[in-house]
This record gives C-alpha cells, structure tokens and sequence, in this order.
RNA sequence: GGGCUCGUGGCUUAGCCAGGAUAUAGCGCUGGGCUUCUAACCCAGACGUCGGGGGUUCAAAUCCCUUCGAGCCCGCCA
C-alpha cells in the first residue's frame, strides 16, 4: 500500500496546484516546496516562488491561493491555512483513522514498501587478523540498519561479508601462527590478534622476515596446498570469533565470500587482462598500473605487483565485477580510509563497462589517544565494549527490578545493553568522526536505545493488564475517531510518517533518520501516557479504542527497533 | 604540499545536497511532579557570535569565496 504521509502530500499538492491555478497563476510541481514544519504537518512555500515569478507580495498571494482552496470529500487534508506567506496544511479526521487502523491491519508489516530490485549489500569485512573493535561495529552496524530499512523498503537484500584470506596480513598472520603459540584457551580471533601484535614486533624489529612474508604470498599465488592450508586455518580462526560477534549484535550476513575465490576462478587474471585491452594500463617500475587521470584520479592505481602477483584492489575488481551480475544494486559500506580507493575502483569498474557499486562511507571513530591499530594492539575490542555495557545494564535491572529472576535480568540487560551500543552509533550522521569515550559508552541515563525500549514495554504492559481483566480483544472493532486528545492525535500522526521515513532513510541510504524518528515515536508515546488514561477511562468504547492505540504504538515502536536491529523487550 | 570530510549552548547532536515562520534534541545545570496503566518517565527554566571574515539574495546554519582548527587519504598494505 502507498504510504500514508505521502498520499497526504500528493493529496495536499494537488489541491495547492488546482488553488494556484484558479487564482491565475502557474507552478511546477517541484515548485511547490512542501516540508513538515511545527507549525503544520505539512507547509508549502509555494507564495514565495510566485512572488518572485509575478512580482506580488508573498503574504498576499498566500491568503488569495488559500481561499481558492476546495478540499475534495474524503480527503486526508483536513484544513489549510494561510500564515503569513506560508500555507500551512493540517491532516484532517480521515488520515487519523486510516492511520490506526492500517497500523491495526498490518501490524509487523506496517511500514513495508512494495518489492523492488535486488541489492548486494557488503559491510564489516574486516580483516581476519583479530576480533572486531569498536571502529570496525560503525561499519556493522551502519551496515546491517542499513539492510533492514532497505529490506523493509521492499528491496531483496543479500549481504555479504567479504573475507581477506590471501593478503599481506593474512600471511604475517599464518606466518605468526607458526612462530607463536596460539592461546586457544581465549577466544579464537583474540588469540590470532595476540600473535599477529607479536608478529608485527618482530617484524619491525628483523625487517628481513620480510622476505619470508613475501615467500608465503608468492606461494599462495602459486596455488601452493599446504601455505593455502595454513593460511585458511588462521583465518577460520578469526572469522570464528567474529562471527560470535556480530552475532551478539545481532547483526546478520547471508555469505561470507572469500578474495581467494576469484583468484582460484580466473577471475582475477581476465579482469586484468580487460583492464588492459583499455589501453590504460603501463608499466611502471615493474608493476602494472592504471590511468584514472580523465577521472579525476592523480596517482595511478597498480594492480599488479612487479612480482606478478595481485593485490587487494585487482581481486577487489573481480568481487565486484561477480556481484554486479548477482543484483540490480551493489552497496559497499566502507571507512573514510577507503575513500580513494573505493573511488578509484568506481573508475576502473566504469572503464571497462561494469556497474559501479553505491558507496557508504563512514568516518572514523579513534581512542583518545589516537587512532586504533590492530596490527599496533591499539583498539578496545567489541567484545569487551558488549561486556561491559551488559554488565552495567544488569546492574540497573537488579536495582529496578529486583523481584525478577535471574534468567529475565539476563535476557533484558543483554538487550537494553546491546541495544544502547547499536542505537549510540546509529544516531550519530556517518560523516562524523567519534572518540570512543567509556564514560559515555556506558551512560544509560539519556533517550537512547532503553528510552524507546521502555516506551514498548509500557505499552506491553497496559495490554497485558488489559487482557489480564479479560476487557480487551486485539481484533475487536473500535472507533478510531474517538481519539482527539492532542496528545492522542501526535501519536498517530507520528507513526503514520513510519513508512515514509523508511523510504526516505532508503532512499538516502541514512540510517540515522530512523534512528531519531524511533526516538520521537517513544516521545509522543510517553507523552501520551502520562496524559491520557487508557485502562481507567470511564467510557468504555473510549477505553476500546486508547487500547487499539496502546496496540499501534506497540506495533510501530517493535517494527522501529526492529529495523534499528534492538530488541524490543515486553518488560523491562 | 594536494584531495576528501567535519566544525551548531559546558559536552554530544539534528537541520545543510533541494535558502524562508521563534535554530533540533539529549546529557549536564536550576526548579517541580510517583495514594493514578512500569519515574529507564513527565513538566518548567537558564544556557547559542550555527569556527572567523567576506560575498550572492527581499531572505543564509543552509549557496559561493577565503581563512583557521580537527580527522582521514595521497604504499607494489588492506
């Protein structure tokens, strides 16, 4: 179904247009400058555009259009208003009432879009040389919010998970395996970092390892059974460990694709040789490189070593060229590090006529005393953030809740905590850089995560004591228009901009939007709650249809988190 | 040195691409509210040269120029 606050929008403009025309006047539709406003829910600038066109004073020209203004029956538009130059429209009883009961119709499909394309969505893809840390969950979580709201939209979305099982790293990593011990005691990624920090010691220290690193590669390349075996049982190691993690985080990938794949394929030697038959690549110092000048790019971009061997970026090209043909749309999630990289395999994928992947880039987030380095062991782990977090929502579920037991303070600390740390990263812009701060991290006493999970479980909480009083049947008829506190009335509305939202953040590819509107729900929720008594109202339909409301904004607040990846607790 | 991103009350942050109504919200601060459906809540208040300077415009946080500050990149690493 077409979303509700977008027909309200095309409802609005077409009435504005037939209005400005009846009072003489011309516009494009893209003139007609709608936005949500405070002051309506919807206003249109539309008087300022004409003024400038006709000459005539903006204010004027708002009051002439207005009282052309003709509401068809049945409209979603209730009333529209001059104010000044603005003409302000406000949803009128039918938009409320379609509101709750469309939510009451579909309930988990509430804010579902109509199918669409297919998209290949990567993130995360860190490399396998440690646990996950908490630069490398911006892209997690980005990444997976992301697949939920385009999911929701209606897109078929598969995501993968791009492995590094044959890169520098990945042998001083096989290479360190060999040297050190493994603590398998510990958990199976944090034991491959704790070789690969020492490998890096030694490395710096004796720089002629080098050549034994390059040896590995060069036997990789070569197809060499026993280095490949080494190599992947290092980093089935790590993706263990990482796989848990992001599994707590409740972050989720179709596919792990490993860069060996397209190596072993051919894949890699034919798009090199594509690239060639561009005429753009030469020789330089031995190494085979590629001109991106006419797009912009300074430096040429080497895809092959003057050993011969590839590198990240030419297996890199062959992945992406292999997911152009599986999806309509390749979205790659990246940090600000990639940024030029990703830019120049955009050029190189253009050049030989490939479809070039949509890039999200996020900027950094650094430790007070500096960027994190696996390689240098500099970085807070995501584990030990989960840890900590959890830890410290047990401890306020012991203090509010005591009575509970055991098992319900687990289960509800682990959400609230997860949920804190998801909704921390998401609701910040992505092209903002962060410092991590524990202090913060750890601060459950502002509207985050635990706000709107409060916000749902309130609303559980009615309705369980109303089904309790056996007074409630979910599925009963109710009169929606029996709704007209203010405070009743922003509810509806606000949940009725959900699946517009949705689309927008789609669209736009920024999580964050949703992000605060989740925020926003629970605010008009709570509003509502401490103003409007729903099990104690004297008039009985009036009870029936606040507890149809309860159940809406339950709804709407579930599908939200749900979309954000948060748990949605019943009690908290 | 060159490129990209960011700079909004003490701190964090929305709005900027598609310029317009008193600049968004949270934390913190001050004051108030549990005999009423979970107070992880609600209400009220104080706090702002939208980094600085110039320009375009009837109108600039938003567009253009410039300058300062921070982060990232400019590897035969990924």
């Amino acid at each position: 179904m077409i979303s509700l606050f977008l027909e309200l929008k095309a409802q609005a403009a077409s009435i504005l247009k037939d209005a400005i025309m009846k009072a003489g006047f011309e516009i494009e539709d893209s003139e007609l400058h709608f936005e949500t406003s405070p002051h309506a829910d919807l206003a249109s600038r539309a008087a300022f555009k004409l003024a400038g066109l006709y000459k005539q004073n903006p204010k004027e020209l708002a009051s002439r259009i207005v009282s052309e203004i003709e509401i068809p029956e049945g409209s979603y538009v209730g009333e529209v208003a001059a104010v000044g130059p603005y003409i302000n429209f406000r949803a009128g009883r039918s938009y409320l009432d379609r509101t709750v009961a469309a939510v009451r119709e579909e309930q988990e499909k509430f804010g579902c879009g109509a199918p669409k394309d297919k998209i290949l969505l990567e993130h995360t893809s860190a490399n396998p040389n440690g646990p996950l840390h908490v630069g490398h969950i911006r892209n997690s979580i980005l990444g997976d919010t992301l697949a939920r709201i385009l999911k929701r939209a209606g897109y078929d979305v598969e995501v993968q998970y791009y492995v590094n099982d044959m890169g520098r790293q990945i042998a001083v990593v096989s290479w360190a395996c060999e040297r050190f011990e493994l603590d398998l005691s510990k958990k199976s990624d944090s034991a491959i970092a704790d070789v690969y920090i020492k490998a890096n010691v030694e490395l710096e220290k004796n720089p002629e390892y080098v050549k034994e690193i390059d040896a590995l590669m060069e036997k990789v390349e070569a197809g060499d059974v026993k280095t490949i075996e080494s190599f992947d049982e290092a980093v089935s190691l790590a993706v263990a460990g990482i796989k848990e993690t992001l599994l707590r985080m409740n972050v989720v990938h179709d596919e792990f694709v490993k860069e060996s794949l397209f190596l072993k394929s051919g894949a890699v030697h034919d798009i090199v040789e594509r690239i060639k038959a561009t005429g753009r690549t030469k020789i330089d110092k031995g190494a085979l490189v590629v001109d991106l000048a006419d797009y912009g790019f300074e430096k040429t971009l080497v895809i092959q070593r003057s050993n011969g061997t590839s590198l990240y970026t030419t297996r890199d090209l062959a992945y992406h060229e292999w997911k152009a043909t599986q999806a309509d749309r390749v979205i790659d999630v990246f940090g600000a590090d990639h940024k030029l990289i990703s830019g120049q395999l955009r050029a190189t994928l253009n050049a030989i006529g490939l479809k070039e992947p949509e890039v999200v880039i996020f900027e950094f987030v650094s430790l007070p005393e500096g960027s994190m380095s696996t390689r240098r062991g500099q970085f807070i782990s995501a584990d030990e953030l989960f840890d900590r977090v959890t830890a410290a929502a047990l401890d306020q579920v012991e203090t509010r809740r005591p009575e509970t037991s055991a098992e319900f303070k687990k289960e509800v600390s682990e959400m609230v905590g997860m949920g804190a740390v998801r909704y921390d990263i998401v609701r910040v812009s992505p092209e903002k850089s962060t410092v991590f701060n524990w202090k913060e991290a750890l601060d459950f006493e502002k509207q985050g995560a635990p706000y709107i999970q409060y916000s749902h479980a309130r609303a559980c909480s009615i309705l369980e004591k109303a089904r309790e009083e056996a007074a409630w049947d979910p599925a009963a008829a109710v009169s929606p228009s029996l709704l007209v506190e203010d405070s009743e009335i922003d509810l509806i509305k606000k949940m009725a901009m959900f699946d517009s939202i949705i689309d927008f953040c789609a669209q736009e590819l920024k999580p964050h939007v949703l992000a605060i509107y989740a925020r926003e729900l629970a605010d008009s929720f709570n509003q509502f709650y401490r103003f409007v008594p729903v099990l104690v109202a004297e008039d009985p339909q009036v009870r029936a249809a606040r507890l149809a409301l309860v159940d809406c904004a339950r709804i709407v607040l579930a599908n939200a988190l749900d979309t954000l990846g948060i748990g949605a607790p019943e009690s908290m």
